[in-house]
DNA sequence: TTGAAAGCGCTAACAA
DNA sequence: TTGTTAGCGCTTTCAA
């Protein structure tokens, strides 16, 4: 019923090993001769032969398969996330392309570098982790077991492993520069207020870029809402900001979903986008530009991220120099309709 | 380095057997006493064992790994495959959330039947069939190898297994009610002329809703392109239905994506959607709503249409009878601006 | 240049 | 109730 590599020996005549050395293709010390080649793989043609994944697998030997596994992305919010998506488009795009096969790796997200030799016993090449929990150390601990990884969208040195991430800085830039060049002073950054390396260093971004402007930010521009309710919290957010003695003018989301979110509450609240309150997100998912009125956000090349990611770990697999180092790429302001002049 | 089964056997100083039976949490024959479980179950704590996967796939076990083939997209167009990440969002909400990893499976697609064992011998579990190639009887070959699988958008009976499909009559019939409310009489259909079994299926529905409607369908209504350029295909189609003696005043596109390419093939002659011309898509991909016009167009329930089939093959798999029948959903006919009554 | 044999880590049938 | 043993299909070292 399942054709072996034995069969395939004893059909041409010959010892496992050989058959094994041909098949797989490896450059060998045990040398073939052409005739037996032939012979070899005429069988294995002849009796449609397919190695055991597992088998091989078993012998540590590469199976051709990378492992992708989401950050903070919980089974339930897998429909809303179309950042992740994004990414997953460029990964298989440039896998599937190489011929690597590519799996979506299904563990609780506390994962630690303890649990990193689960990873490790799944048998995959390498791992893709995308935007991975802070709390979490699991790039580290894959890192040590010498299994390659490469990171997105988290471009902290304790991963230990190169990674792909957007400049985070200059995308705050480049839509605070679109803000005050409308004539908005009165500016609040709402975001998750986590150690997510990416939401932390645009945090840190705004209250930079905002000082240099020479306009301060008060603390109740950039409110806190540990352990509320995620779903309430950026509508509790937008109420409160809007409901200040001083209300901002426009807001500046730590992504397009925080952004979809305070163009809901504003809704909700009567509050007009953008005559009366500029939105400004971070992203640019596919989402973003379905939004009424659409928004106006700081793109990232997702997609060409992935594809570089999946490029870099194809690499590392393959037994090339990767820089351990943090490629770059530049994010771009996209203006549609939900940022005005202030009123 | 690698922790074994072995190791664990030994710390608890009970035979890899007894080890095995409760870390697997398998009921079997073997008994194990309370204590001895604990004690196994402690030393298993204590050396941070994780199973391989690949031994234990060697041995035809469940490896709580899906994997999900997607029918004739290269990797090249991947990129454009909106449809299909529809799709896979369904399939990963729920597999992932019911504790299984997805993998996607890169296999050339001129695959048939001969190389279901191929397929086999990746130790999957099940796999996912996405709008197969027609030419392609891996369907049926996989089946054949006891091996489950459930086909998404090709209710072919051909495949001899479990499916999930749109109904697509029904779809088209909604696409050209709304036309020919509008006033339309003259209705182009473009569309690939390939087997594929949902293209067929609303070609000849096509066919069918103008019958009864008392309008025929000429043939250069509904022309073929065989063999010529995928790229410039509905460019050269769509001039070529626009310069006839009679041109239509609406066409019905077999998919979103070629709607797409007339929307800009029109744009290229100079002839204006939708006050010139309605063009209808089907599918409503995320794409569809951002085209200038935006489409008008069918939708299919995509991601509830990936959830369903894998919830159907994770039954399937765990031993569930799952009837190898279709389970039909219904479309829905989105208005936007493609479409307008003709001049 | 070829073949025999020893594992890889696990499960399951069989003895004890 | 426990332990022993024989594989699963492959790669690879070592001898011939």
């Amino acid at each position: 019923m399942v054709v072996t590599l034995e069969d395939v020996a004893r059909h041409a005549k010959v010892s496992k090993a050989a058959a094994s050395v041909v098949l797989s293709g490896k450059i060998s010390n045990i040398g073939v001769s052409e005739a037996t080649r032939q012979r070899i793989q005429k069988a294995a043609a002849d009796l449609r032969y397919h190695p055991n994944a597992m088998a091989r697998g078993l012998n540590r030997v590469r199976l051709d398969t990378l492992g992708v596994s989401f950050g903070p992305m919980t089974p339930e919010n897998v429909l809303s996330d179309s950042y992740s998506f994004a990414v997953l488009k460029g990964i298989l795009n440039v896998a599937l392309g190489a011929g690597y096969n590519v799996t979506h790796f299904n563990k609780p997200w506390r994962d630690t570098r303890q649990s990193a030799a689960g990873f490790r016993d799944q048998g995959l090449d390498g791992f893709l982790i995308v935007a991975p929990d802070p709390q979490s150390d699991i790039a580290a601990g894959l890192t040590e077991l010498g299994i390659p990884i490469v990171v997105i969208s988290s471009a902290s040195d304790e991963h230990r492993a190169p990674s792909v991430d957007v400049d985070n800085v200059m995308g705050v830039r480049l839509a605070l520069e679109h803000l005050l060049e409308l004539g908005h002073r009165r500016i609040a950054h709402l975001t998750f207020h986590n150690q997510q390396f990416d939401m932390r260093t645009r945090m840190e971004g705004f209250r930079a870029v905002m000082a240099e402007a020479g306009i301060g930010t008060p603390p109740e521009y950039v409110p806190k809402c540990w352990g509320c309710d995620v779903e309430r919290a950026f509508y509790l957010q937008t109420r409160s900001v809007l409901s200040l003695p001083e209300p901002p003018t426009a807001i500046l989301a730590g992504s397009d979903w925080i952004a979809l979110r305070i163009i809901e509450a504003a809704s909700d609240l009567g509050v007009r986008v953008p005559k009366q309150l500029s939105v400004v997100g971070f992203d640019d998912t596919p989402d973003a530009a379905l939004s009424e009125p659409p928004l106006t956000t700081i793109r990232q090349p997702l997609i060409a991220m992935g594809q570089e990611a999946a490029r870099m770990l194809i690499a590392l697999v393959e037994g090339e120099h990767v820089e351990n180092a943090t490629r770059w790429f530049e994010p771009s302001l996209i203006v549609r309709g939900s940022t005005a002049p202030p009123l």
